[in-house]
DNA sequence: CCATTAGTTACTATAATAGTAACATATATT
DNA sequence: AATATATGTTACTATTATAGTAACTAATGG
């Protein structure tokens, strides 16, 4: 017999969107051991569970090679979930605004898990036009991360750095451990974080958490990026901390209203 | 014990992805009886199944009203099933390609069911910026529906017309079944569809087919779309018919190579 | 305040899944 | 080309998860 806590919980559909998960725009293409052995879910099970998605249209199987791929039923509903989310269509008008009367590229991200998902982005011409990924690993390196990982619980942090390797991506990339924690540190008193072409060579990011304001736990944040030939530092803090705060005070407002929680 | 055939297939998993399937852009938000109503499902099993997502970050609930909505987590997963669709990468260039060379606007779709889901789209300004659905119902008064009903087989195509209540979208739209059923059987004879402001006053279309070309059968549907204030349908059949049909051959053989079946 | 509806929990027969193992098909190697 | 190796598919039950009924509790509306 099932658990008191699990008699309300299907394993099956976690395993069958575990499996969809798998599948993105890093990794289109999957086959069925590799699927089995990434979810530790066992090869019938497994092959159950794929050939439910794939009559259902979620996937589709190369005759030859039996390769799997994302079929056009998970693009359809991949489209309705985006689109579908009233936090991204309750974000995009506040972002509007604050991107029309600055004239500043603004983004913005919600936490998943230690990544954050890309929700909402405006782009002014004058930056490098940096074709930004959906969803973000390398939170030690960016505005919108170090925010995260500063509002982040002293556990949770800590599994973080358990298995970090930080990449050097510019000139300018902590890849320091120490470093980072110290960099953290100061992020979490200054209440901004600062990412001086950390990311990006030609990028000065600032970064401030979005809140859900019950649960006083971050959720994820919004950054504005500067090119560095137009911008200093100093300049940027002097005139934009408090557009920024701003923004992730209205952001946090949707938020919590809306009930998201880490 | 369960069916041969049914053995390797979840019904628990399909009841989970259609539950997911009841959120979206024109329905943010949902309660339990109505997903229990709507899918068929018992009461206990929408609980335990809603219960699953919520505890996933997939859906997540209202505290005061029990409302559900779309979660964190189908957002980011929604983003990646939709950008790992391989079809809408390689579709991307093809219609960028014909978009800069004629400067015209173009529309793709895939076929789901009796709806079509728009795959890639690219507009000229000079159209009038119709926010056009995700998912397209009215086949009957659209260019990309009509070439589709044109190459369905006979049976898909009494199916179609079986629950069919046309409903008069402009003052051009066809609503009568025999007058559509005509209209067809042209469409079918002529080899592209035409969409003379059926769907849009002010907009004239042509469609048509994406087929796979090993199976022979319709999995999609291009087309151009033109502002009647600047082209007659004269014009458009003498200068794009042939644009449209190099458009759709070249997005047949990408269909047929990723093996897209209807 | 009561009636009605919606959501949650308890319980168990039934049906579905997990897991093993055998089999088939594809791919790589000699 | 033949064998070896890997990958995918099917068969077969023990186990366990789910469906469904029904009772219960918390909201909602008149």
């Amino acid at each position: 017999m099932p658990g008191k806590q699990e008699q309300y919980f299907s394993k099956t559909l976690e395993k069958g969107l575990t499996i969809l998960n798998l599948f993105g725009r890093e990794n289109p293409s999957r086959s069925l051991t590799e699927i089995s052995t990434l979810t530790g879910i066992n090869k019938t099970s497994t092959y159950r569970l794929v050939n439910t998605l794939v009559q259902l249209g979620y996937l589709r199987k190369s005759i030859t090679s039996k390769s799997l791929r994302i079929g056009p039923k998970a693009f359809s509903m991949g489209h309705e979930c985006f689109h579908g989310f009233d936090i991204y269509q309750g974000i995009k008008p506040i972002i509007d605004k604050t991107f029309f009367e600055h004239h500043i590229s603004i983004d913005s991200a919600l936490i998943d898990g230690y990544k954050l998902i890309s929700l909402y982005r405006r782009e002014m011409p004058n930056l490098v036009s940096f074709h930004l990924p959906l969803i973000m690993d390398e939170l030690y390196a960016r505005a919108m991360g170090k925010i995260v990982l500063a509002n982040l619980g002293p556990d949770d942090l800590e599994h973080y750095f358990a298995d970090l390797a930080p990449q050097k991506l510019t000139s300018h990339t902590l890849v320091d451990i120490d470093e980072i924690r110290k960099d953290i540190r100061n992020t979490r008193k200054r209440g901004y974080s600062i990412n001086d072409k950390e990311y990006m060579t030609g990028v000065i990011s600032i970064g401030a958490p979005i809140m859900n304001l019950q649960t006083k736990s971050v959720v994820g944040a919004v950054s504005l990026d500067f090119p560095s030939r137009e911008y200093s530092l100093d300049n940027i803090e002097k005139q934009y901390i408090s557009v920024l705060l701003t923004l992730a005070t209205e952001a946090s407002d949707l938020i919590t209203t809306a009930g998201i929680r880490q």
